[in-house]
DNA sequence: TAAACACATCGAAACATTTAAATATTTGAA
DNA sequence: TTCAAATATTTAAATGTTTCGATGTGTTTA
């Protein structure tokens, strides 16, 4: 993994908002729709969408379209590969 | 370590010379020098100087003065803390 | 004490991010 | 095929970030 790569993911990581769409995954054995994130966060759906795209592009979401829903799914290999990273600055 | 402390620490991570910062502590066996990290990036002082301030504001960096000189130690334990709560996202 | 050095701060320009309102697109249901 | 629901995009305003030149502050050395 790149440093483009890693600042993009840290980037995607630096939103309290964006960080408690990732923990409610937890909570949803690691698949959330979209409908649940606006409830989740007290933002409008355009807000929540452009959080979600974020995410998405940073690639710690995968996108499952489901009819007109749309199911995301936690990342966890590249979760581990920029914790890997992080791990590495360390001797 | 609470959502806000994690947001600081993400938006201190997302640049990619703050990431090069970081790095460049493995070869310097954890400590560096200020003028060190002038000579590693092709930026100005002030530059510099502002990077390394954010990212001893998110108490990544640990700053000892010398004499007018001002050595960096990297902050393992947040830097753990941190890695702790991104396992945490997965199950 | 004066000059040089190391680093910080200020001010401003350029650029990026966050947010919401309005609107568009895609899909399912009637 | 028309209507409604789910999500995306566009636009614009407010705010934050990055960078540099100029300058300030504290420290060592001549």
């Amino acid at each position: 993994m790149d440093n483009k790569k890693i600042e993009k993911i840290s980037r995607a990581l630096s939103d309290t908002s964006r960080i408690a769409i990732l923990q409610e995954f937890k909570k949803k054995k690691d698949c959330l729709y979209c409908a649940e994130v606006n409830d989740l966060l007290d933002l409008t759906q355009p807000s929540v969408s452009h959080h979600l795209k974020q995410l998405v592009d940073a690639e710690l979401l995968l996108p499952k379209k489901e009819g007109r829903n749309l199911k995301y799914v936690l990342n966890q290999q590249i979760l581990n590969e920029y914790i890997a990273c992080l791990n590495d600055l360390k001797d």
